[in-house]
Formats: structure tokens, sequence, C-alpha cells
DNA sequence: ACTACTATTGCAACATTGTCGCAATAATAT
DNA sequence: ATATTATTGCGACAATGTTGCAATAGTAGT
């Protein structure tokens, strides 16, 4: 299936990189008026597919994204912690990998890593 | 606040003790009948306070519970990784401990970590 | 430019999840 | 027994993420 440019897509796309923290559908419905949940759903699960960011899904169970800019490029995968701040919300990717053995027989998927806390800002008030 | 036995969180708590895998509030309400779902909740919610049980967040954004068998007793935490198959959908917790490190002036709260595959069962088909 | 193909979008509807307020019930201590 | 209050059930709710369908609009080929 051929990705196609469309105006929508490269909006959320200018969203996703102008913003240093993963970001929820939310916050892209607040930056851009007229337009529908679902297509940003989609647009933003494309991207995932194509390898351009990355899921991540929080303790509230609400999904967030970032682009890949942490992520090994070779051998793509996100092997990254995350870190949510309790106070502030922000979800934010960490640099450092994380090792991961499985046991034996099983087979690799995804790895979604989530700390939270307080973040630097929140924790010094 | 003084905790009280009931005949409910003994079910609950029965059931929680004889399953293997993390499980969601679906499980037990399969396998008790006539007990609701938000007290389902809060019996689950009530455990992880008193830190009986942990909760993880799986990538569907479903919340699972199981007992503290491989935390920390003392320091009392759950930096351990958890698994869930894509197929079986199981949720089991994995018995070694995530290194943590956190940044220069952000402080701890929890770690919900969770890889997902094929388990050994499912992969070997 | 025109056309055909089909990826993308908007809309509406939906299932599901987890939470909350309130009144009724029942566990606990006196 | 009685008083206190933790717990429960019920109903309602907001929010999230997904899907089917018809309409729209990229894209490639002529």
């Amino acid at each position: 299936m051929k990705r196609r440019n469309t105006p929508t897509k490269e909006k959320v796309l200018t969203i996703l990189k102008s913003q240093d923290y993963a970001i929820s559908h939310e916050t892209i419905a607040d930056n851009i008026i007229d337009i529908n949940r679902a297509t940003i759903y989609r647009i933003l699960n494309r991207f995932c597919e194509d390898g351009l960011a990355h899921k991540i899904v929080a303790e509230n169970g609400k999904q967030y994204f970032a682009l890949c800019k942490t992520c090994e490029v070779k051998d793509h995968h996100h092997n990254h912690l995350h870190f949510q701040c309790n106070n502030c919300e922000k979800v934010e990717c960490f640099k450092s990998e994380i090792n991961i053995s499985l046991p034996e027989g099983y087979s690799v998927g995804n790895f979604n890593g989530l700390l939270s806390g307080l973040c630097g800002n929140c924790a010094a008030d």
C-alpha cells in the first residue's frame, strides 16, 4: 500500500516534529482544528507502521506518540524507557537503551517501558 | 482507613492466588458471578495500595493485576518486566529485576514494563 | 489535461474501560 | 445491642480507540 502526501498528514507530522515530548491525540486535536479524531489515530498508526514514530502506552491507558529520534535506525526497535511526570503529565523518551532478554522459546515483539514520578522541573517545586 | 474482611474481597483474592498470570477485571468477572464491575476495580486497587498486588498496563491500555510474588518485600517496588503474548494474551511476571536510573532531579514513582511477542507455548505452534 | 485507481478522510456509531456519587448494606469495635 | 464507617451495588458518565461506509482527493498513466 503506497502512502500519499496529504495536508492533514503533513500537519500532524509538523506538530510531532515541533514537540520535545511524546504526545497524545489530544495534543494534536488542540493544535489542529477541524481534524477528525479517527483520522488522527489512523495517521499516527500509519507513522508507527512506517517506522517514523512509536507508540507509548501510559499508565492511564492512553496512547502517546513520539517521532523516532532515539530509536536505532538499523534493526529498528524501541528499547528505550519513557518517563511520564505525574504532575505535568509530559511523556519523554530516555536515551539509554534497555537490555532485554527473553526466556527460551519466546519471540520478541515490542517493548513498552514507562517510568513515572516527578520530572526535573516539577520535583524542584 | 482500616480494611475489612468481606466475602467479595476474599473471593477476588482467591482467584488472584489461583492464577499464574496477571489478570484483568474480565477474568475475575468470568469467575465470580454477581459482582459489580466497580467493586472489582475498587478491591483490586485496594490490593495495590496495600502492597498485596501490582498493576500492569498492557499495550491495549487494559489493566492487569498480579499478586506480589516476585516483588521485593523490603523497600517494596515492582521493577520487573512483564510479558504479554500476542496470541494467547496472557500476561506474566518475569523474575529478573530491571536496573533503573533516573536523570538528576527526577524522583521515582512507578515502573511499568511490558514486553510483547509470542510466549513459549504459542511460538512453538 | 483528463482519467482511472485507490489511499485517505469525515462522519456516525459503537464497544470497552475505568471512575464516581449516592444510598443501602454489613463488618468491626465498644 | 449499638454506633461507626468501610464496603458494595447501581446507575451514570467521560474518554478512548476502532470500524464501516460513502465522499474526497492524491497519484500515475495516457
